[in-house]
DNA sequence: ATGGTTTTTACTGCGTC
DNA sequence: GACGCGGTAAAAACCAT
């Protein structure tokens, strides 16, 4: 096995280990800074943990200590909950709504008048328009949690948010959930709206954070797209630019290469059919050979998630353009 | 389902520090 | 000898049909 692939899958492991920590709360004991010893501040607002004395960040990207009354299955609700009637998942509401009987029978077991049965007829009516409605918004509820929660986790600012709230909701509205879960479409709502925003994230970053199956997400984002008619372009490589350069602390003037490289590479058209993010990989790497900031190239796979195959063969190919337009 | 294309995996060889 | 890089064949994943 190739020393690549090995600190891949520890990449992997780790990420999974640091996030079902903090989703069973277990605080983090760590008080030094491995720096100089100083004592360590949990900036929560920027998702960092800072050592007073000397600055160092210790931890970025934090997954956000979401809301408290989160709680994914039954076993963690339990321990969660505070208050409230003992619940059933058998119901979409937990069981804990009003409902009307059907014999139409009054407490004593007495038949009803005409009358009456009319009246509660109604009533059954209303109250189930009522809970639907209830439903249908603590459905939204739960779907935004989420949202937010996978939102900043990948660090993406409010509008995407937004946009993927919206999103959901119109599906939602156009009833494209059921035999879907909440989760897979609140997912995927936020890939669509994070691509539409220009500030992509790729299906396997998206995957880590979220609960459901990067399958799951495909398909399920397919049927979204389809079904609301949204229409989102492929991913501009460019847009995954600025993200690996500052992974990778290159300067600001090999971002600018990069960016161009792409650029050329698309008025040759040799970007078709290949996956936008490995070009911008590849861009990258190729930047940082030209301006003399060289970073490897396992490095560059290690923050784009792509093979160093892959960077390889597109590197060249765009190097490959570049050299074209230079001639003419 | 199928076939064509792209990406990944696994492995090998070469040069350098 | 470990590391970075290049190349290759075969497997796997992806996509449109």
């Amino acid at each position: 096995m190739s020393e690549n692939v090995r600190s891949y899958t520890d990449e992997r492991s780790r990420r999974e280990t640091t996030e079902s920590e903090t989703e069973s709360d277990s605080e983090r004991e760590r008080v030094e800074c491995p720096e100089c010893g100083g004592k360590l501040v949990n900036d929560s607002e920027r998702g960092e943990t800072v050592c007073r004395d000397c600055g160092l960040v210790v931890e970025e990207d934090e997954i956000d200590h979401g809301p408290e009354w989160r709680a994914f299955d039954s076993k963690e609700k339990d321990q969660k909950s505070r208050v409230g009637a003992p619940t059933t998942n058998m119901m979409h509401d937990k069981g804990l709504s009003t409902n009307i009987g059907w014999q139409d029978k009054d407490a004593y077991g007495n038949q009803l008048s005409g009358r009456q049965r009319e009246k509660m007829q109604r009533l059954r009516t209303w109250n189930e328009r009522f809970r639907t409605r209830d439903s249908k918004e603590r459905n939204l509820k739960q779907a935004l949690g989420e949202i937010d929660r996978m939102a900043s986790a990948l660090g993406l600012p409010d509008n995407v948010r937004e946009t993927a709230s919206v999103i959901y909701r119109r599906a939602l509205d156009e009833d494209l959930l059921p035999g879907r879960s909440i989760e897979g479409v609140s997912t995927s709502s936020l890939y669509a709206a994070a691509r539409q925003a220009g500030t992509p994230r790729s299906l396997d970053e998206i995957a880590n954070v979220s609960r459901v199956e990067k399958d799951e997400i495909a398909r399920t984002y397919r049927y979204v797209v389809r079904e609301l008619k949204l229409e989102i372009q492929p991913a501009d490589p460019e847009s995954y630019v600025p993200r690996f350069a500052s992974d990778l602390d290159l300067s600001d003037e090999s971002e600018r290469r990069a960016r161009q490289l792409l650029q050329t590479a698309k008025e040759e058209g040799v970007h078709s059919g290949k996956s936008p993010v490995g070009l911008a990989a590849a861009a990258v790497y190729a930047a940082s050979l030209l301006t003399n900031e060289k970073v490897t190239q396992s490095e560059v796979s290690e923050v784009a998630n792509i093979s160093e195959v892959t960077i390889r063969n597109r590197y060249h190919e765009l190097l490959e353009a570049e050299e074209q337009v230079q001639l003419n």
